[in-house]
Formats: structure tokens, C-alpha cells, sequence
DNA sequence: CTGAAAGATGACCGCGCGGTCATCTTTCAC
DNA sequence: GTGAAAGATGACCGCGCGGTCATCTTTCAG
């Protein structure tokens, strides 16, 4: 019986191309956010409109790649933290510096692409796993007393979109911007705040399941018409 | 010499459909995002889409004066509790509250229309005037040393669309999330935090002149080919 | 080297958008 | 009541989008 030498079974120039979209896309959508067309997106990844949805039926896989892309990057730079530096609140205001930073550098896209909701499994699963870590660092930050106990970790990623997506229209202009508010956001995750919190944090299950209920109501609508 | 009875010079069918146009536009926003069709917004107040189009010659000029109201009730609510309550973070605490509860119902709507560079007299004046309302608040709150010193006005009014933007995506399954955030960031405002801000607050006139910048560059690049 | 399968191509499609305009209707001063 | 001007109308336009497909090109196992 023969075996397949590469891993993959697909065609290398296949695979180059592949690899140009991915990178050519997360430019773009960086710097022109989801408006950025289909077409812009192949020309300058240097191949043809076909190819593109050869590779990614719908523009929403193509974005879906590039979310998980940088779900990935996120979830190293927490493995990095997590072992370079003791749990703390210093290591959670580095990462949500550091990772603001990322997202900084996408403008709106990561904003604009959590506003659709995708199903992906992979996008799902690079959720999670960045979740369960951010949850890990804040617990052992609450543990030392550093965090105050009613907050999760979701919820520093919520905060650090918050800074950066608020700040994206002025990014031409003040680049640096989200600093500022996050350094605010940070020191009211310490502990003795006096206001309660007092709503449970974002919760990607209650939102994909609202939307789902949303989305079988219009369809009954439609249904009943025709 | 006569002198007109009424106060506008428009008919008084012109007005009702152009205060109809601004009702309909107000809530198809706040539902649907900027998106939404101008097709749709005229369908909505019951009018012909070239009604629209003559009350307001571009979709960005019907933005704009929805944009305006938000402004004005805004202000509006500033002054209300101004007058009601001692200066302070207390009075901070509440105007932010009710404050990103206009923004919340809004969905995305506000945060779109910011991306988008608007050139509109009368909302540049309304944009200083809810600024101006806002920094006589917290400079009366730092004085009574409630407040860190190295805040202005605009962070609060940026905090208030970080905690409503964010949780966009969101308000259908947790219509009250944004309260989570704003809490946190609240608490963040309070004196003796460890972060230093390190970088100016926001300022809509560099994002002005920065989006000015880019507009002649790009006419410059067109003017060249040409 | 060869041929068949996988991949690349770009002209093409339907759609819905923002915006226009010739034509018809309503208002209101006189 | 009347006429003229202001306003309302909706068919229409050009455009650029996401997506398709018949045809041509490249790859690579045998």
C-alpha cells in the first residue's frame, strides 16, 4: 500500500495560495475592516476572484480563518505570559496591553467580525481554550488577593476590546489612545471597588442561542406567508 | 409689509414627514445599525423614498440629524442631574448609567456613526456643548477629590460607549450587560490608581484633521494619475 | 513522459444599494 | 376659488458587491 509522502493531500500551489489569502485578508480587513470586498482581497493576494471562493465558499469562512488566526496569537501570548511571570494583576495589565496591541492593529475587524455570529468549530474551539487560559490567570490573580473576586476572565477580554474598538475611529490620529482607557479599565478591576457589579458577564452561549431563537422566528414568519 | 404667521417657512406637510423621517430613521438606526436601506426608512415613516432624499439630499445628512437629538438628549440629561444632585462620582456614576442606557438602545448605531468622519455644523456645536457640560461635572468631582485628576469630560463619554459598544453584539441575550463594564470602569475613575494613563484623552479635532490629511492625499494621488 | 485530476481563471450573474428626475398632488396667499 | 410654487412620488439609473461556472493550466503519481 502507498503512502502520501506530504502531510497534506491538497496541491503545493494549492497550499501557497492558501497561505497568501489568509495573509492578504488579515491585511486588509485590518486596515479597511469587513467592508474590505472579495475582489480587493484576491488581487492583492496576488490570484483570481475564483480562487478565493475556491478556498473559502463565503467570505464569512475567509473571515472566520482570520479570527481564528488571531484567537491563536492571543492564546500564545497568555501561554507566554503565564510562564514568564508570577499570576498577579501585573501579568493580566501586561497581557491586556500586549493583546490590546493586537487587536489595536486590526482597527474594527475583530469588533466587526464578533458582531456577526459565526459558526465555525474551530472558531468555537479557539474560543474556549483562550477563555479557559484567561481563566486561569485571573483565578490565581484573585487567589493573591490582586483581583477582585467577581470577575471572570472573559471579562478582561471584553475590556480589552472594549478600549480598542472605542478608540479605532481615532486610530490615524492617536494611535497610542486605547492606553489610556485600559489603564483606567485596570485599575478598576482592583480589589475594594464600590460598585457591585451586578449583572453575569458576557456569555457566548446566550448569545448564539438568542440569535438562533431570532433566526427560527423569522423563518416560521416566512414560512407562515408562503 | 406681511409677516408670515407661521414660525418655519415649509409647508406643514413638509414638516410632518420630515419629523416622521427623523422618528423612523432614529429607530431603524437603533435596530438595524447604519445598514439600514434608506428604502426602508422611508417605507418605515410612510413615505416615498424621494420624499427622503429631498429632506435630506445624502443618507449621511439624515445620520447626522439623528445623530444631533442623541447629542442634545444627552446634554439634556447632564444638565437634569447637574441640578438634582451634589457634584461628585456619585452624579458621575448616575449620568453614565442613564447615560449608556440612551446608547444601549441605540445598539451600534452611535459607535457606526462616530467611525464614519461626519462634517456637519450643527453637530460639531452640539458635540462641544454636551463636552463642555461634561468637564464642569468632572472637574467638580475632582475637586471634592472623588475623581482622579488626570480625567477629563471626553473619558467619560468614551467610557460610556466602550461598556454600550462592546456589549452590542450581545444585547439581545444580555440586554443589561454593559452595566457589568461600566461598573468596572467606574470603579477605574476613582483616585489612587496604580496605572498611569501616559497618553492625552481622546480629541475629535486630530481625528479631524487626520482624517482631513488622508482625504488630501488621496485626491492628491488621484489628481496625479489624471 | 503522460494523462487525468485538482486547481486557477475572469467574464458573467442577480441583487440591492444610494441617489435622480419627470410627472403628478397638495398647500396656501391672495 | 384659483394659480403658482413647494412638495411628493416611484420608476429608473449606475455601481459594486458576493458568488458561479465553463474553460484553460498546473501538478504529480505511475
Amino acid at each position: 500500500m502507498t503512502v502520501p509522502l506530504t502531510v497534506s493531500n491538497r496541491r503545493c500551489d494549492a497550499l501557497r495560495n492558501h497561505r497568501a489569502l489568509l495573509e492578504a485578508a488579515a491585511e486588509a480587513f485590518g486596515q479597511g475592516g469587513l467592508d474590505v470586498s472579495a475582489g480587493e482581497i484576491a488581487r492583492r493576494a496576488g490570484v483570481a476572484k475564483g480562487t478565493l471562493f475556491r478556498h473559502f465558499p463565503a467570505k464569512r469562512d475567509l473571515v472566520a480563518a482570520v479570527l481564528v488566526d488571531r484567537m491563536l496569537q492571543l492564546r500564545a501570548l497568555v501561554a507566554e505570559i503565564s510562564l514568564a511571570r508570577p499570576p498577579g494583576l501585573a501579568a493580566i495589565a501586561e497581557l491586556m496591553s500586549r493583546g490590546a496591541e493586537v487587536l489595536a492593529g486590526d482597527r474594527s475587524f475583530f469588533d466587526a467580525a464578533m458582531r456577526e455570529v459565526i459558526v465555525d468549530a474551530r472558531l468555537a474551539q479557539a474560543k474556549l481554550d483562550l477563555e479557559a487560559a484567561l481563566d486561569d490567570l485571573v483565578v490565581a490573580a484573585q487567589k493573591r488577593g490582586e483581583v477582585r473576586g467577581d470577575v471572570a476572565g472573559v471579562d478582561v477580554a471584553m475590556l480589552m476590546m472594549a478600549a480598542t474598538n472605542t478608540c479605532a475611529p481615532a486610530h490615524e490620529a492617536q494611535p497610542q489612545l486605547w492606553r489610556r482607557y485600559l489603564a483606567l479599565m485596570i485599575d478598576g478591576l482592583r480589589p475594594g471597588g464600590t460598585t457591585s457589579l451586578s449583572v453575569p458577564a458576557f456569555s457566548a452561549t446566550a448569545v448564539a442561542a438568542a440569535s438562533e431563537r431570532r433566526r427560527r422566528a423569522k423563518t416560521n414568519q416566512l414560512g407562515a406567508v408562503s
